[in-house]
DNA sequence: CGATTGGGTTCGGAATTGGAACCCGGGTCG
DNA sequence: CGACCCGGGTTCCAATTCCGAACCCAATCG
């Protein structure tokens, strides 16, 4: 193993509902009962959740409101890099397994279009997809040929 | 929910092996008792994931030998353009929960140097990071509340 | 005062997990 | 020809985790 630290990604986001409360978060859905509503999810595992995301540093806490004091969650910079992997799985989602409508539209903020997720070479100044991976470790192996169903 | 996708995606994806096995299949770990010493996962749950992945098109399963037929688990292109998904997760992992050294070096194959992951507007025709999206709804997330609601 | 809202906790049953043992069709060794 | 491995699973069980429903609490509204 080269690393736990993909196993440790998979202890924390992989579970049906770590993924999909950070989803919403990034939508801009914060507070519990909101969450609650939008995903169906019990409460216990909710709270669960937004407790481990928040000790693992993914969401942070925040007081709003006066007298009754209420608390919403928000993207600490942590989460918010975790973005890549969201619109990855939704961009999959939808061209795999979607039923027509995407589902969420993202834009540029400066310019309001929307974009592409690429992957960007910075030596050859160019951007490409999924076909022109190699891990490096893998270089040596003379396979490569057939990662897909070729 | 906005639409069935991300959960099917979260169904899919939303455990803890299922991610590991495509990553896995993805270096080139193809065989079920590779994955299971690999992985360290229990026997049934792997044979469980290589069924429902395969079931769901993510992952094909090639005979390979001649007389004693065994076989091994290939991405399918639909699993192949998984990959983003890979490669944000290890990105992140590396970054935010990494032990230091990175779980795979992934190179840009023509020219054998690592690349990035990145977001690309084509209007602006420039690259940016997560701080710089929006989300098309929640400039008019007011308006569309009860769209999204109902 | 009683109802409602936000934000949870507790509880018991259902589903998943993980580990170990077992099965099965082919080899291969001696 | 029998004993023993190997890849690729399945079965069984205990332990964990999940989930839905019900309950709790503090504050605010009417």
């Amino acid at each position: 193993m080269d690393s736990p630290t993909i196993a440790i990604v998979a202890r924390l986001v992989g579970d049906r509902w770590s993924m999909l409360v950070v989803r919403d978060v990034f939508r801009g859905v914060r507070r519990f009962d909101e969450l609650q509503a939008d995903l169906g999810v019990g409460r216990a595992v909710l709270a669960d959740r937004l407790r481990r995301l928040t000790a693992a540093g993914v969401l942070t806490k925040a007081p709003y409101g006066e007298r009754p004091v209420r608390y919403e969650y928000r993207l600490s910079q942590m989460g918010v890099e975790l973005s890549p992997v969201l619109v990855a799985l939704m961009r999959w989602g939808d061209r795999w397994l979607g039923d027509g409508e995407p589902t969420a539209v993202l834009v540029h903020a400066p310019c309001g279009t929307e974009f592409e997720q690429v992957f960007w070479c910075e030596v050859c100044e160019t951007t490409f997809g999924p076909a022109a991976i190699r891990s490096a470790g893998q270089a040596a192996r003379a396979a490569q040929a057939s990662r897909t169903t070729g």
